[in-house]
DNA sequence: GCAGATCGTCAACCTAGTTGACCATTGAGT
DNA sequence: ACTCAATGGTCAACTAGGTTGACGATCTGC
């Protein structure tokens, strides 16, 4: 097998995944999503408190991180409560559609992955699983994609 | 197995794939690449013969491809011959650079396909390679994905 | 109490797309 | 032969999502 289809194929799989999800989303309640968001909304679920973390997590600046936390706020995905102990930091909180917006992407990609099992079979899926995870999660999956496909790699 | 791993080890495996072809292409000889570099130099040589062309194989307006293939050019990758049959064309052809950067490309990638196979086996890798040509190849692979990533989905 | 780190923000800039308009050229249909 | 729609390339204005650098306000370790 060439090596040339192997970034093509994860690629196209990513793609695949992620686009059905936007669309099921989208129907929904939760229209004119885009990757970043997706992403954003889902580190602050995993416990980025403020801009700058989110930054941190996502691999971009805290000005970049910034100005998504100003769509999420205007969006309604999150809202920002004054941190009484250190007045600088404005702490990122999920508003309950925040928060059901990171259930049901959850939700839509358990039934993505089924899909895939009923097409492909449990064993194939798992395999793909567990040869990522092995090749590829050796130092964490880092999301900071947008901007990584544009800039220079390395 | 969760469902929403599954897009985070897809794209964590792409990213890893291209990274590290990038990083290695680079030491031989062709630094400061981006992916739609590489995606166009591949989209000519598979016989992207315009601009227009080109736009329509990465999926980006003929406008985009245009800059693009400015790049190309400037990168000394492509350079363009009047095309003596239609007045208005200006056909793309690689250089040798072009031709070398192709063929490395695929060298590389066949590199890291058989470290892959070291790493995880030969099955795992096929079963990989097979599920997602199943899943994710049905309607063929589209490249016009720095954008996308960007841009709304669907 | 001071020095240095950190949080948020402003401003200028970059890159890679987009749409719309336009001209030159081609080719099909009458 | 002529018209007219389609196509190739280009210009201009705009958008989106990043970057770096600078800065004031605040916190923390010593």
């Amino acid at each position: 097998m060439a090596g040339h289809e192997l970034p093509l194929l994860l690629l196209g799989g990513f793609r695949q995944l992620i686009d059905e999800m936007h669309r099921r989303l989208a129907e929904r309640g939760h229209p004119d999503l885009r990757p970043a968001i997706g992403f954003a909304v889902q580190a602050i679920s995993h416990g980025a408190t403020t801009a700058s973390d989110l930054g941190r997590a996502t691999g971009v600046s805290k000005q970049a991180a910034s100005k998504t936390v100003d769509q999420l706020l205007s969006m309604g995905y999150v809202e920002t409560v004054p941190d009484e102990r250190d007045a600088r930091r404005k702490a990122l909180r999920l508003t309950a559609r925040g928060v059901d917006l990171v259930t049901l992407s959850g939700a839509v990609l358990d039934d993505l992955r089924a899909e895939w099992v009923a097409v492909a079979g449990e064993s194939a899926v798992g395999t793909l699983e567990t040869t990522l995870r092995l090749l590829a999660g050796r130092e964490g999956v880092r999301t900071d994609t947008a901007g990584w496909l544009v800039a220079e790699s390395g």
